[in-house]
DNA sequence: CTTTTGTTTAACATTTTTGTCAAACCAGAA
DNA sequence: TTCTGGTTTGACAAAAATGTTAAACAAAAG
């Protein structure tokens, strides 16, 4: 069997993460996609078989992507307060270019009702909150539901993103501008989380 | 003119704000509106003359309620410690009816390109700021730029609850602890912007 | 009771979006 | 070159969503 992948398939898939996750389109059609893709709509059904059929798989490796990526800095075997550091800047950065990933996933589960997750996942998770837990322990960190320690974190970096076409114009400020203070954001929020 | 205000132009809205801001529903169709409304789809076009209509006036709502609440807030009289005190508290309790408006108000931006803001509203925001920085001049506030500050206490308000669906699944919690979780932040923030 | 007028409904029409299919296309194999 | 099989395209079909209209309905006014 010959196999000639053109790359058209992951063009297609591609551009549809760039319109959901980094402009935001999340309701974008597929005739939409494929413009943007410069190609034929047909390849959508010819790659994907259906529009749903995309979602669903876009859905699923940006769910994958953004474990993996969580994955990376948290079993790093760094000190605590460089993971968090480190979280920081490749977190921010990841979300500079992909802002509405995370609105992505959650309006699809809404959509569809609820998922599951791995108990595997799970299960990481708590190691992560026993980590700060044992941070907070010994006196590194400000004693509360580590939780919460998780939620601000993530918080701080995420929804000032999501945000930003809002944030900018109430500010005054340009793109360019507001990304800058994006930048400044990662020393704030580790001096915040830090104090 | 005899006007007799059955409620169902009324009805209509609440239910699409229901669906919107509420359930995260974000491209929820006429038809679903009109179902989870109880009513005749026809009603939409009736009372809204299109389904774009409806939408816009949703959307110029979700802003002004939006403006209104962080005005009230923002314009009254108390010190400044205890204006974010309460800030937290409406605010919060709002964000657990509503998850949702802010992520509206964006991809609504987001679809339609831009947007302005009057004037004044862009001063009420200057002048926050400026308070911001005077709490900072004086030692009572960690100096930085403003604007963080205020990213900060927004985005550790407004996110959890967006992403709720998600972090109860990966924190393993149901749907009220997360609720209560929700109501110990209230705390837990102020306790991070005032260290 | 009858009329008036705003409200609601069902049937229909239009538009938008998605899906299918056969033919054209094109690069590598024979 | 011809054949082969994956790829691309345009025309068409189907489905989903939105919009329109006329008639039925119901409450207040006369």
């Amino acid at each position: 069997m010959t196999v000639r992948d053109t790359g058209t398939e992951q063009l297609i898939k591609n551009t549809a993460k760039h319109m959901f996750f980094a402009e935001g389109k999340l309701h974008a059609t597929t005739q939409e996609i494929a413009d943007a893709a410069g190609v034929n709509r047909t390849l959508v059904n010819y790659y994907f078989r259906s529009r749903d059929a995309l979602f669903d798989q876009v859905f699923h490796e940006a769910q994958r992507e953004l474990m993996t990526l969580l994955d990376e800095v948290f079993d790093s075997k760094m000190p605590f307060k460089e993971k968090i550091r480190n979280l920081i800047d490749v977190f921010i950065e990841e979300a500079m270019k992909y802002p509405y990933r995370e609105v992505f996933i959650i309006t699809q589960m809404n959509r569809n009702d609820v998922m599951e997750f791995k108990r595997a996942r799970i299960e990481k998770v708590n190691r992560i909150l026993q980590e700060i837990q044992t941070e907070m322990d010994n006196g590194s960190l400000k004693a509360m539901n580590p939780r919460h320690y998780i939620i601000n974190l993530f918080s701080m970096m995420a929804y000032p993103l999501v945000t930003a076409p809002l944030n900018s114009i109430l500010f005054n400020m340009s793109n360019e501008e507001y990304q800058a203070l994006m930048q400044e954001r990662k020393q704030i929020i580790f001096e915040t989380i830090f104090p």
